[in-house]
DNA sequence: GCAGTCACGC
DNA sequence: GACGTACGTGACTGCA
């Protein structure tokens, strides 16, 4: 703790800015906390980092604002104040006094006046204040001795201002702030200002005139005629706006800093009403901060279970012995620690076994010790529990060992119940469920041994549709999963080899000409460096953007086509790069040096909308738009002369997800008549006959579903369109006229959304979505688009899920050799012996058709090829 | 290590 | 008047 540090934190404004910047929150007893939530955590944060000797909290809930109404009559009036943060200011009183935090309620004067008269009695006796707040009114306090954290955004964003960050940000001096304040009329605060002065203009007069008084001394200067008579007309309130934001810094108070020293917290006290407020990472974070006293007492194993042996087994006779004592339906949580997390990659280390209060572990470096389990790891009888079964089937696979009878996977519970929750981890997981208990004391073997408990819990919390989904689903789906990602895919290195090799020359040549052009040599691939030369060096315009400087990226340089010369060299560098790191050299070093395939890991338990996604390497992103791109697929070939790369896609199967869960007719009619789902929706939304719509018009109609689909704003659409976002604007008015059943359908999701608390796919599958309830418009609408595309991904998801089962089935009760390899979300990739080839393009298509009956046909379009570049159309 | 930027897929 | 806008993975830079 520093001796002499003043922190000084205006209530109000801070209490306001969490509130709002947070989604509206309460706890199971009904009690609103965001805003306290918010004003805690920044209070952590700053006086964990200025470490103040003395705090103090200024609120003036009742002073009058100068509309002369109090708070209680402002939001009687205008009920802009809602009950929700008037409960808090209550709440957070209630905290600070527990915290031993000095809290001032002003009595007659506002709160910024005690911040301004204690900080002027600071900076008298040398202290150094520091001053927290949510908006900016302190900024005109900003001195040598005295700085402000103010929260930008949000309430993570905290910035600090002395006096050179003011004059970077506002352009003048902290004490001329106050009259940039007196003369914006448009801002939303209390202070009235000059109507149709805006925060730019005003910084534009200050910086010029310093003062009002100087202003209206030089008024006849100012040329914007409007601009000019509303200073006039508004010269009064100019002057007693001024009056009103200035803060006061002698206001007569009962009080001295001496009065306010930092104090011990009370623990015990805080600590129970976190709990009851149920601030997780906070009280964490309490608990934390004190090691040296006694620790809040968390049960470990021991407790939990304390007849829980840990045993090594040595032998094969340990091992019979062991597995001989089991009841025949005796349940064992199976776990394999590896040396790395990619399956195909790793080197085991051990194996372990739970049973009731046993547990068991076997060292995987003794060769012989996974033969000794064979048995019973292929045991269909033998119940096992796993947290991430997909990865220790593909261990096993590697040496020869199918795992069987897997009955729970409690990373896929996990997700089930709640596909928004991000931990793959079992420990995550034990956490999250909170079992109460000290999950930093928990070993790996105690967290084997919880797997079958934790199991059980998270099972109580399943509806009838989500055991469905999780048993019927994701579990069979897994464990296809598995054998796709041991069986891997074939890339031919040469080929990768082959392709770099041009990429480098034509990057050799790209950066010649770039360097010739620009005149310097500078790293291409460096955005800051790039932006340095195009907008400073050759003085192109620059687009703005971005929080670090200008904006590179692809759309910007396209704007700069025909200014200058370079431009073309570097945009083709970029996509030449990009397709040389991340896909020709990248997945170079990730074929397998045994099978020379790559194997990627599909995350099931990933993605909100139930879809899958890959890694190491990701092989649902393999460039397939432009030509340079596409051939990097040449290096993806059938794995050898007596087989062929096959791949059936689902068409248009978002949208028909849409027409079948919205039932809109037209939808339905469009599909079930086959024709042209954009052109007919073109002909809809610009009202013009199906045979008159031309290129341009099915093209602006297919930025439309897709954006439909993925639920993106005007604003999106207008910038994947080039259309304003007011034209942007109508073409979704005219979509949801068109389709009436879909603007129906989203009002519908919306408001389930909000009641429920969570949206659902056609399969039942759930994405919660708390943010449908914020105060906060924009926390607001980004629920609500994800409300409206999540049972549209989701439902499709869900449906080529199921599909591989299926095509998975018929494949092995066909005792045919085809087999699944990669699934990119609307697509399957199989390899097929060309002897099969008929038979599999029959059981895929009609297995992908009939996965999910819709109000809509499925149809499904195929292709062969030696390799993933030169596919024929099927049939 | 981490955040920011960029670019690839659906 | 600005905000900052589907779902993912990954390479790279530049800062700590």
């Amino acid at each position: 703790m520093k001796d002499n540090t003043l922190l000084l934190i205006d209530g109000n404004s801070l209490l306001f800015k969490a509130f709002y910047a947070l989604p509206l929150l309460h706890t199971r007893e009904g009690i609103y906390t965001n805003g306290v939530y918010g004003f805690l955590t920044m209070f952590n944060r700053v006086s964990a980092e200025v470490q103040p000797s003395h705090i103090v909290v200024a609120f003036d809930m009742d002073r009058k604002t100068f509309r002369n109404e109090t708070y209680s009559e402002y939001k009687a009036n205008r009920g802009e104040t809602p009950d929700e943060l008037i409960g808090q200011f209550q709440l957070l009183r209630e905290v600070l006094t527990t915290m031993n935090v000095s809290y001032v309620e002003m009595q007659g004067f506002e709160a910024d006046d005690l911040i301004g008269t204690l900080s002027r009695q600071a900076e008298e006796a040398g202290m150094e204040t520091i001053i927290l707040t949510g908006d900016g009114d302190a900024l005109q306090l900003v001195s040598e001795h005295t700085k402000v954290y103010m929260s930008r955004k949000g309430i993570t964003d905290m910035h600090v201002y002395d006096p050179q960050a003011v004059v970077e940000k506002w352009e003048v001096p902290p004490e001329q702030m106050i009259e940039i304040k007196a003369l914006m009329g448009d801002s939303s605060d209390n202070i009235p200002g000059v109507p149709g002065v805006g925060s730019k203009t005003a910084i534009k007069l200050v910086k010029e005139y310093s003062s009002l008084e100087n202003l209206y001394d030089h008024i006849d200067e100012i040329s914007g005629k409007k601009l000019k008579e509303n200073l006039l007309t508004y010269q009064d309130l100019a002057y007693l706006s001024r009056d009103l934001a200035t803060i006061k810094r002698d206001v007569e108070i009962d009080a001295s800093i001496d009065d306010f020293p930092v104090r011990e917290i009370q623990r015990a006290e805080l600590s129970v009403l976190y709990k009851k407020l149920e601030f997780k990472g906070l009280l964490a974070s309490l608990e934390q901060s004190q090691p040296e006293k006694e620790e809040p007492h968390l049960p470990g194993m021991e407790e939990i279970n304390p007849a829980l042996t840990v045993r090594e087994l040595t032998t094969a006779t340990d091992v019979n012995e062991f597995l001989a004592r089991l009841n025949d339906k005796q349940a064992l949580a199976v776990h394999i620690e590896t040396s790395y997390h990619h399956p195909m990659w790793a080197q085991g280390v051990k194996i372990y076994l739970a049973a009731g209060n046993e547990l068991v572990w076997l060292d995987l470096q003794n060769s012989g010790a996974l033969d000794w389990l064979r048995e019973m790891l292929e045991d269909p009888q033998r119940p096992k529990y796993l947290h991430n079964a997909k990865s220790a089937q593909v261990f096993l696979l590697r040496s020869g060992i199918n795992l069987r009878g897997i009955k729970g996977d409690s990373l896929l519970l996990s997700y089930v119940l709640d596909p928004s929750f991000q931990g793959e981890t079992l420990i995550e997981i034990i956490a999250h469920h909170h079992m109460r208990l000290d999950t930093n004391a928990l070993s790996l073997t105690d967290q084997v041994a919880l797997i079958i408990p934790l199991y059980h819990k998270m099972e109580e919390e399943l509806t009838d549709e989500l055991r469905c989904l999780l048993y019927d689903m994701e579990m069979p789906l897994s464990e296809i999963l598995a054998k796709m990602e041991f069986v891997g895919i074939k890339v031919e290195k040469r080929v990768l080899a082959q392709i770099s090799e041009e990429l480098a020359t034509g990057l050799d040549k790209d950066e010649d000409r770039i360097y010739a052009l620009a005149g310097v040599k500078f790293n291409i691939n460096s955005p800051k460096q790039l932006a340095q030369v195009l907008f400073e060096d050759l003085g192109l315009p620059g687009g703005k953007k971005t929080k670090t400087g200008y904006s590179t990226g692809q759309e910007v340089l396209e704007n700069l086509l025909d200014q200058h010369e370079i431009i073309p060299y570097i945009i083709d560098y970029r996509q030449l790069s990009k397709l040389k790191s991340t896909y020709a050299d990248a997945l170079q070093g990730l074929i397998h040096p045994e099978t020379g395939r790559v194997h990627t890991i599909f995350k099931q338990a990933l993605t909100a909308t139930g879809r899958l996604s890959s890694v190491e390497p990701n092989l649902q992103n393999i460039p397939i738009r432009m030509e340079a791109g596409r051939r990097i697929r040449k290096a993806f070939a059938a794995g050898s002369k007596e087989t062929l790369l096959f791949t059936a896609d689902y068409s248009q199967i978002d949208l028909r997800c849409l027409a079948h869960i919205s039932s809109d007719e037209t939808l339905i009619d469009t599909f079930q008549r086959g024709i042209d789902i954009h052109t007919r929706t073109a002909a809809e939304i610009f009202n013009v006959p199906l045979e008159r719509v031309d290129e341009t018009l099915r093209r602006r109609a297919k930025a439309v579903n897709f954006g439909i689909i993925y639920g993106i704003s005007d604003f999106g659409l207008a910038r994947d369109t080039g259309v304003s976002r007011k034209e942007a604007g109508r073409y979704i008015e005219e979509y949801l006229d068109s389709y009436p059943g879909v603007k129906q359908y989203m009002q519908d999701v919306v408001d389930y959304g909000i009641k429920y608390g969570y949206v659902e796919t056609a399969l039942g599958r759930r994405r919660y979505l708390p943010d449908l309830r914020a105060k906060n418009k924009m926390v607001q609408s980004f629920a609500r688009r994800m409300a409206l595309n999540t049972p549209i991904q989701g439902t499709s998801a869900d449906i080529i899920k199921l599909a591989m089962i299926k095509v998975d089935d018929m494949l092995t009760h066909h005792g045919l050799k085809s087999r699944l390899l990669l699934q990119v979300h609307d697509e399957l990739l199989l390899e097929v012996p060309r002897s099969e080839l008929e038979e599999t393009a029959e059981i895929v298509r009609s297995c992908m058709e009939s996965a999910y009956t819709l109000k809509v046909p499925l149809i499904v379009s195929m292709k062969v090829g030696t390799n993933w570049y030169e596919m024929q159309s099927w049939e």
